[in-house]
DNA sequence: GGTGAAATGTGATAATCGTAACAAAGCCTG
DNA sequence: CAGGCTTTGTTACGATTATCACATTTCACC
């Protein structure tokens, strides 16, 4: 038997699920209780709530990089991100096919494309896929397949099948982890099948990543450093100068 | 060559990309204008921006059923598919493999899931598979394929291979047009396929719909009414007693 | 049933928001 | 270059929000 204020965040949680933005006095009318106890039960809950203003949103829909935090908004590796997105960004163009990668570094990419430049748009994560349906001139090709939820994307048989019958202008990469010996890897074992086909098939390749990254090495292998035609960095384009020296270290993600 | 306030609007656009939240303040410091200016800004493009407390946003990013609006929040048809969501949610079953059809009536269903309850999830949506995705007990597959801005989701010879290949228990189906003669019909002749096809490997089917619907006829038909299981409005099961003397009227979309 | 702690409500006050009105600056056209 | 219109900035003021402190109510345990 849960307490009425668990039940009242359930219930607010509810709400939200269907009306997206609240005004803390529809809260109140509709949880019967104070504006002050709703304005509590928000405070006490961030990961589910955000509170704008007198208005209240799920937390989830507004992150960008984690909860609404103006010091992470300041994240030095959102910065790094955008820039080298912005470096990468010369080699879209129009009329052609683009596979783009998972996670949150090619979402920057997404965003500096103009809403009137006609591409079509390959891609398997959930959030990417969010980013460019919102473009009214992409062509937007899903793989489907199994979710996982560690690196929000989709695989499985049927996205394999589906690339082995696309063709593939360019093609843009993440990695987490790159290094001069070891190559590129990434965090999930399923991404690692789906970047190499990509590979295979793309008439170029480009990867996207920050100086984070440089010197790590993570479980899943998928490409050595020469196998892409650019690699892209908040610098710029990466030499293989740049690589000399970086070991992997025992960095903690 | 676009004026000062079009490269400012660009410009607040690009940053709630990757803020996804600015204060007003932080806008304004942003742009090198005043509060004023920003405020004009923002009002002037509703469309894009939404505007809470102080705080700006994607507009995108709280829409429920269109912008932001107290009207709306009251919008009849969304509490008739909550009705017919919680009268159809008796259905899911835990340890399944369920299909969520396309449309925003599903989302209401969606969110009366426990977040503890396993199932599988199989759908086509980009907005059904981000509301099932934070869903941390269930295991998600989407049909790929090309995207569909008019449904939101995507179709393609891989999602029908998918499909082939997967044993679904219940499936939970959406009609834009219910009709006694003409069945159950949608506006989009790429969703008619994937329902048929659904429909045939489902061991139940159970249409979810609301009264808005019946005695409307739409461009793509794809099921007889008698082959669902059940089917769901706000009022519960729908007897074949209130379709009676329901004929296709010339309705307005 | 009493007690203590937690939860909730209320009112005051300072801070912030939102709007309106008007002034100043910028831009475009003749 | 001047005039007119648009855009932007500033200020005042009423409305609203946010916080704090304290009072009241509720709940759980003995």
């Amino acid at each position: 038997m849960t307490s009425r204020k668990e039940q009242r965040v359930a219930a607010l949680s509810d709400a939200l699920g269907v009306h997206r933005v609240l005004h803390l006095r529809e809260a109140a009318s509709l949880l019967g209780v104070s504006l002050m106890t709703v304005r509590r039960d928000v405070a006490e809950n961030p990961a589910q709530f955000a509170y704008l203003g007198g208005h209240i949103v799920h937390a989830a829909n507004i992150e960008g990089e984690g909860p609404y935090d103006l010091a992470k908004a300041a994240d030095r590796h959102a910065a790094a991100k955008r820039a080298a997105s912005a470096h990468a960004f010369k080699h879209v163009h129009a009329d052609e096919t683009v596979f783009f990668d998972c996670g949150t570094t090619l979402v920057h990419l997404i965003d500096l494309i103009p809403d009137n430049l006609p591409i079509t748009a390959v891609c398997y994560a959930l959030n990417v896929a969010d980013r460019l349906s919102r473009k009214p001139n992409i062509s937007l090709v899903m793989l489907g397949g199994l979710y996982h939820a560690s690196s929000g994307s989709f695989a499985g048989e049927s996205g394999r099948e589906t690339l082995s019958r696309l063709g593939i202008n360019t093609a843009f990469l993440t990695a987490a982890g790159i290094d001069a010996r070891r190559g590129a890897t990434c965090a999930n074992f399923h991404e690692a099948p789906i970047k190499m086909q990509v590979m295979d098939i793309a008439q170029r390749n480009f990867l996207v990543t920050d100086n984070s990254k440089i010197g790590r090495v993570r479980p899943a292998y998928f490409a050595a450093l020469d196998a892409f035609d650019a690699i892209f960095t908040e610098d710029g384009v990466l030499g293989t100068g740049a690589l000399s020296g970086f070991e992997a270290t025992d960095a903690a993600e």
